[in-house]
DNA sequence: AGTGTGACTTGGG
DNA sequence: ACCCAAGCCACAC
């Protein structure tokens, strides 16, 4: 398995629950800031044989991005299960939910704050 | 080897 | 805020 797929697995895995990420952002924090296409390859080939959270991930503008129906609606369902409000379009406010991975030593714990 | 494709992103209008 | 065009990169045909 290549370092970068390692990578993007390991950063999913560790987003909390009740926070998203972009797939540009793991994408870079993968190191490779235009992978942003390779995560979503990830995911959709590795979220089940690792158990990846894949409901945390969403689009840069915030939005649910997957296309199947049922999947979205599930989507929905968990964030909604794990505190994180969406609109009716399936919007969710990256301001408040967003995942700020740290890096350790800058003492920053990794979520922002809500509420 | 060339072409098409996607659970993306950014920049412009 | 929304829609569109171009850029991106690995993988499937």
């Amino acid at each position: 398995m290549q370092p970068f797929t390692k990578a993007v697995i390991a950063i999913i895995k560790a987003i909390p629950e009740g926070r998203v990420m972009t797939y540009g952002q793991i994408a870079e924090q993968a190191g490779s800031a235009r992978g942003a296409r390779q995560v979503v390859r990830i995911l959709h080939s590795m979220s089940e044989a690792h158990g990846l959270p894949w409901h945390r991930v969403v689009n840069a503008k915030g939005e649910i991005a997957v296309l199947d129906d049922e999947s979205r609606f599930k989507q929905q369902l968990y964030l909604s299960g794990e505190g994180v409000e969406t609109d009716d379009d399936g919007r969710i406010d990256l301001e408040r939910y967003r995942h700020r991975p740290a890096s350790e030593n800058d003492g920053w714990l990794g979520s922002s704050e809500q509420d």
